[in-house]
DNA sequence: GTCTATGTTTGCGG
DNA sequence: TCCGCAAACATAGA
């Protein structure tokens, strides 16, 4: 469920939260298989002590930075939440690693289905490097994309959601940017033409920003949905034109949106304005 | 109760 | 290189 704009919220509520500047007095894991790397016993060991310099995101990774050059990877894949809370506050059934902080605090790893994993890395890098690029970053041009997109020969959809090639996209806003540029997901990579490139260029940033300033998209009410640090919803659902509204009117040329399956994702189209 | 789908990623085989 | 499939899990909705 989380893409960049909701690790993005993520991140930015926990520097308001303050996270920045503590300092650890212990991890504890719950479920050994949420830590990617090292050891669940390495990882609590290793954890200890360390003080938070900075937190980030990088694609779709929340990154916390420590003191000493070391960095904490968290990916919350398809129902990772965060929860930052009092100590003394009872531990949910889901929440399966918990990094507690010096002042009392603790940030809690909550993840339903169990798949984001947690990463103690000396060389955060080693991770991070194989991501494409920030797609809101200045390097990120559409000549770059233009050029990106002629060396590969897959389908339009499937590289989108590749973070190699980009880094961040998911489901929801790779269906609304490409909508947004009139690009068919099936389009073979290569067919894209240079105004196409700049279109979808466009189109990413201008779904992502909106998503960002919304604070991200919730959907349903599930236990699997979207929520930041403070249990807060994003709004970015109102503002989605493609994604999971199967029959409803396009909202370009009312045309009933189209759902198909497209590199074994569920896909949402407009056949009609989207060529 | 049963069955299907799910917003992510990785690894395997063709 | 690229594609399709399965797996890692729990839950919501039909």
């Amino acid at each position: 469920m989380p893409e960049l704009p909701e690790v993005e919220t993520i991140a930015r509520d926990l520097k308001v939260a303050g996270l920045v500047g503590k300092t650890v007095t212990c991890g504890r894991v719950y479920w050994a298989r949420s830590i990617a790397e090292p050891s669940p016993a390495t990882f609590c060991r290793q954890v200890e002590h360390k003080k938070v310099a900075a937190v980030r995101r990088r694609g779709k990774f929340l990154v916390l930075d420590f003191t000493d050059g070391d960095g904490l990877l968290m990916h919350l894949r398809m129902s990772g939440r965060l929860h930052l809370v009092p100590a003394d506050q009872e531990r949910l059934g889901h929440e399966h690693v918990v990094l507690a902080f010096k002042g009392g605090s603790e940030l809690r790893l909550h993840d339903t289905r169990k798949f984001g994993r947690v990463y103690l890395l000396r060389d955060p890098e080693r991770i991070l490097g194989r991501l494409g690029p920030e797609p809101l970053e200045p390097g990120f041009t559409a000549q770059l994309l233009a050029s990106m997109l002629k060396k590969k020969n897959r389908l339009i959809k499937p590289l989108l959601l590749d973070q190699t090639f980009v880094a961040g996209l998911g489901n929801i806003y790779t269906d609304e940017a490409l909508w947004e540029a009139h690009i068919h997901p099936l389009r073979g990579s290569r067919t894209i033409s240079g105004a196409e490139a700049k279109a979808l260029h466009r189109a990413i940033r201008v779904v992502l920003e909106r998503g960002l300033k919304n604070l991200g998209t919730s959907l349903g009410t599930g236990k699997a949905n979207f929520y930041s640090v403070g249990r807060r919803r994003g709004r970015n659902i109102d503002q989605l034109k493609v994604f999971r509204r199967t029959g409803l009117p396009c909202p370009r040329c009312r045309t009933a949106i189209e759902r198909i399956i497209v590199g074994q994702r569920s896909t949402h189209v407009c056949a009609e304005c989207q060529r």
